[in-house]
RNA sequence: GGGCGAUUAGCUCAGUCGGCUAGAGCGCUGCCUUCACACGGCAGAGGUCGAGGGUUCGAGUCCCCCAUCGCCCA
């Protein structure tokens, strides 16, 4: 405990028990994680802290990457710095929907009217009989659910903020932010007003990719691949006029009503000769032209491909570069179109008739219907034949991705026809400071692969909505072509509620007045903007001088494609600059089979009962021990080590400063000569060093190596020097016990700044015994000042003697003694200067190691012999 | 298919500019207790540094190639 009338305090028997609950408000009330904002730029040090999903449980990878951050944090606020260094939320999006609908069981209908006197079901976990436990979902209105959604990340936010209060990290909870709140919602809607009045964002009638039970586009960051059986089957399409079959394969014959052409590798003699003659398709009988394109893989099937609006996104690079007319059969609902279109209609009776067989069917069963047509008509040329090919899923998706033509929003990245923007974009990538380097690549690989710009309209309700209207014209068609925006000085705003300037509220929806966009925007397009939504941009001129561009965003490597791109991006287009100077790569937690955790595994395991059995230090322990950028195992083990140096930190701590309760520490500062041993300056000669090992380690983003080299030094200095000294320490030689009680308290004041930013609450508990203020604001220890008071110390004094002392131990252990046993002779062979830094602690090594006689013999070789009494 | 990373003791990992006999912790084995520490300490055993080739006086380290694993991109 601390104490207050600048005594020492050191308990007699310290524990790590109950740490936490003291250091954490202790450090709330003093405020020493608050950022003074009076500082200036130069002199800050700004974090651009990755806002956590909150609707999902904080997992081990969380502490893991979350603990990283704040060692740095916590050695740049040593070293000076004003540290910036405020938490997010992520409660924005389609996963905070889910998790309100399976909480309470409910599902939005925009077309509901808003209930003020709304009351929440109970959560479906708290009901109490099965039957209201499967009681069907309460259909509820938008803005109903958009409340329910904004109460319970509340209560998911405050669990977050405690678990990571627990957990010791420098946050300056006073400035958290949500991306959903009002701070969030307003900068949002500003950048992209911005975008759009810049020509950065526009909006196009496109192809684009569509989760078919979400009802929502889905933009390229947000793809991935999954292998899924398939079955290329043969078919053939007949020449027109000559009846001749031309046999395609394909993977979804589902879609032959929505062909458009066939199509062909240009240098591919056996098709050379068919290029624009027509063929007509089976089933329908639609006449459909033959092209060439270079994308066609003449190896691929039998060559000859069919293209369909559209069936994947290869079908929408033809479409568009061979300038094909558009026959969707596919809605958003994922089910084909219940009335035949115009060209299934135009081609007669019997394609009517084809065509109503699968008329409002998914595609599975579309599939099928097909198939059976297909070999009804004799059109199917051989059993399909099984692949496994990937296929594009939206990353939360179920289903695979359909390709439908809408109305959406976009905001140019270099990935469609910008290849100005597309280098620009690459050069922020080469001036940002990546830890480690490797990452680069990623960012690299994944501009190089844009294949279109970024598509941000969603078509989903928790969200930042679209701040725009549409005027409706006379006929009562909304005229997308003229957006209506909204003035920046009155953002946010929610256009299905909000009513554009120069219009009455009673125009909505009707003919000559406006219509609400009822998009939201992509979540990574708030999530984009997070340094300058904590930095204050436009909203706190002062702060964000202050502040911005930041100097760290860390987070994990699978989402540099997404959160890190599309920041860069942001920041670029808004404020020519870098969004920060250095990116912080974690790598993942993976489990003891070296797999990935993630809650769809199974394998994740939750912090709150690590840090409960093991404290929040040895927890920290762990995570820091993991490399920048490299995943690590999740190991239990590691975090009982933790615990242990933890604990020696304590015990050591007591034994150093258990000899007096004096400030032997300014007194050597004022008079170095006070430390005269040789083997102390010797051993603060090497602690200097260590000093300045961790200093540059902790420069470079290597944590993990500053926290290395400290446990290592701690472990030997705890052997051997505490070792060598206590004889001294507690002797009559009045010098001798000065010189190693100011050793010892510099010693131990340099190791508990080195291993705080590891381990907060043990290193401020002791701190707290004989030093005023928090460890975490004092300052990094300073390396000249060690070398000044280690003086001429040689460093081999230290080495030799502990080398010494080693063998003693072991002869000792060997001859199953104590090691408090006596020795007789020890004689040291060696070379003159090995033998003169052994001779430097002669005293303390007979002392140590209990013996009589030190002999020293000059030798080609190294040796001790300890000669054992008994 | 292109790229990045990894491969060192049973396990988890260090190994910086190429330089003594390749290190640590865990686990294992043995020993030592009360004067900082049994929530402990000390010591021991344990390795063809993934395979092969090359450069060099000298390679875990640099180069080439291969294998396996992971990830990113297509």
């Amino acid at each position: 405990m601390r104490s207050t009338d600048g005594t020492w305090n050191v308990p007699d028997k310290p524990t790590l028990d109950g740490l936490e609950a003291t250091w954490v408000p202790r450090w709330d009330e003093a405020g020493t994680y608050a950022f003074d904002r009076s500082a200036e730029r130069a002199d800050v040090y700004s974090i651009d802290t990755p806002p956590p999903t909150v609707s999902g449980s904080l997992h081990v990878g969380h502490v893991f990457s979350y603990t990283h951050t704040d060692t740095i944090a916590r050695f740049q606020r040593m070293r000076g710095k004003e540290v910036f260094y405020p938490m997010g939320w992520d409660d924005n999006g389609l996963p905070t929907e889910r998790r309100v609908q399976n909480y309470f069981g409910v599902t939005c209908d925009p077309s509901l009217p808003y209930d003020p006197d709304f009351t929440p079901p109970t959560p479906v976990a708290e009901r109490a009989s099965k039957a209201e436990r499967e009681a069907p979902t309460v259909a509820i209105s938008r803005r109903n659910f958009i409340e329910l959604c904004g109460s319970l990340t509340v209560t998911d936010e405050q669990a977050f903020e405690d678990l990571w209060r627990r957990l010791g990290l420098s946050v300056d909870w006073s400035m958290t932010y949500a991306t959903i709140d009002e701070r969030c919602r307003r900068a949002s809607q500003r950048a992209f007003l911005r975008n759009l009045a810049r020509g950065e964002a526009y909006q196009a009638e496109a192809p684009v990719l569509w989760d078919v039970d979400f009802g929502c586009a889905v933009a390229q960051a947000e793809l991935e691949d999954r292998e899924l059986p398939g079955a290329y089957h043969r078919i053939p399409f007949l020449r027109s006029g000559s009846g001749e079959p031309v046999h395609i394969e394909t993977t979804r014959p589902e879609l032959i009503a929505a062909c458009v052409a066939l199509v062909a590798h240009p240098d591919d003699e056996r098709y050379q000769p068919l290029f624009d003659t027509t063929v007509t398709t089976p089933l329908y009988g639609v006449e459909v032209p033959i092209r060439p394109h270079h994308l066609a893989d003449p190896e691929k099937g039998s060559g000859i491909a069919m293209i369909c609006t559209f069936g994947d996104i290869t079908d929408v690079t033809w479409w568009r570069e061979l300038q094909l007319p558009t026959r969707s059969i596919v809605g958003p609902n994922g089910r084909i179109l219940a009335d035949p279109p115009e060209w299934i209609a135009a081609a007669g009776d019997g394609a009517v008739e084809a065509y109503a067989a699968i008329a409002g069917r998914n595609m599975r069963q579309a599939q099928r219907i097909v198939v059976e047509q297909l070999a009804e008509a004799g059109s199917l040329d051989g059993e399909p034949r099984p692949i496994t090919h990937p296929v594009k899923f939206y990353e939360k998706g179920d289903r695979p991705l359909e390709i439908i033509t809408s109305r959406q929003w976009y905001i140019r990245n270099g990935g469609r026809d910008d290849e100005a923007l597309r280098a620009a974009l690459l050069q922020r990538g080469t001036e940002l400071r990546w830890h480690p380097p490797h990452m680069h690549v990623r960012y690299e690989n994944w501009v190089n692969g844009l294949t279109g710009d970024w598509l941000i309209s969603r078509q989903r309700y928790f969200g930042v909505p679209l701040p725009l209207w549409y005027p409706v014209d006379a006929d009562g068609e909304v005229d997308y072509a003229h957006p209506i925006a909204p003035d920046e000085g009155s953002l946010p705003i929610d256009p299905t509620s909000d009513t554009p300037p120069g219009y009455a509220d009673d125009q909505r929806d009707q003919p000559g007045g406006f219509h609400g966009d009822p998009d939201i925007m992509d979540t990574w397009a708030t999530s984009s903007l997070t340094p300058q939504i904590a930095c204050g941009w436009e909203e706190d001129p002062d702060l964000f001088a202050r502040t911005f561009p930041m100097d760290l965003r860390p987070q994990a490597h699978e989402i540099i494609r997404t959160w890190l791109f599309s920041t860069t991006l942001r920041a670029h287009l808004e404020h020519d600059s870098l969004p920060w100077r250095n990116a912080g790569i974690s790598g993942w937690v993976l489990d003891p089979d070296r797999k990935k955790m993630s809650k769809s595994k199974g394998n994740v395991v939750t912090p709150l009962h690590l840090i409960e059995q093991y404290g929040a230090d040895a927890v920290r322990y762990w995570a820091a021990s993991g490399r920048p950028g490299t995943d690590t195992a999740f190991d239990e083990g590691q975090m009982k080590i933790g615990r242990r140096l933890a604990i020696k930190l304590l015990n050591a701590s007591r034994f150093a400063l258990g000899l007096g309760s004096t400030d032997a520490t300014q007194q050597a500062i004022d008079d170095p000569t006070i430390i005269s041993a040789p083997l102390d300056r010797s051993m603060l000669a090497q602690l200097a060093a260590l000093a300045d090992e961790c200093t540059a380690a902790f420069e470079g983003y290597d944590y993990a190596r500053a926290l290395e080299r400290t446990e290592t030094f701690f472990w030997a200095f705890c052997d051997n020097y505490l070792e060598l000294v206590k004889g001294r320490a507690y002797s009559d030689d009045a010098a001798g016990s000065r010189s190693a009680q100011a050793t010892l308290q510099v010693a131990l004041s340099t190791l508990l700044r080195l291993f705080a930013p590891f381990l907060p609450f043990v290193t401020d508990e002791v701190w707290s015994w004989w030093r005023p203020g928090s460890i975490h604001r004092a300052p990094w220890p300073d390396v000249h000042l060690l070398r000044d008071l280690a003086g001429d110390g040689d460093p081999a004094v230290y080495t030799a003697a502990a080398g010494v002392l080693g063998e003693i131990r072991k002869a000792k252990t060997e001859a199953k003694l104590s090691l408090k046993a006596e020795v007789g002779a020890v004689a040291v062979t060696g070379s003159d200067a090995h033998l003169a830094a052994v001779e430097a602690a002669r005293s303390d090594l007979l002392e140590a190691g209990n013996a009589t006689t030190l002999e020293l013999i000059t030798g080609d070789h190294s040796s001790v012999a300890v000669t054992v009494t008994g």
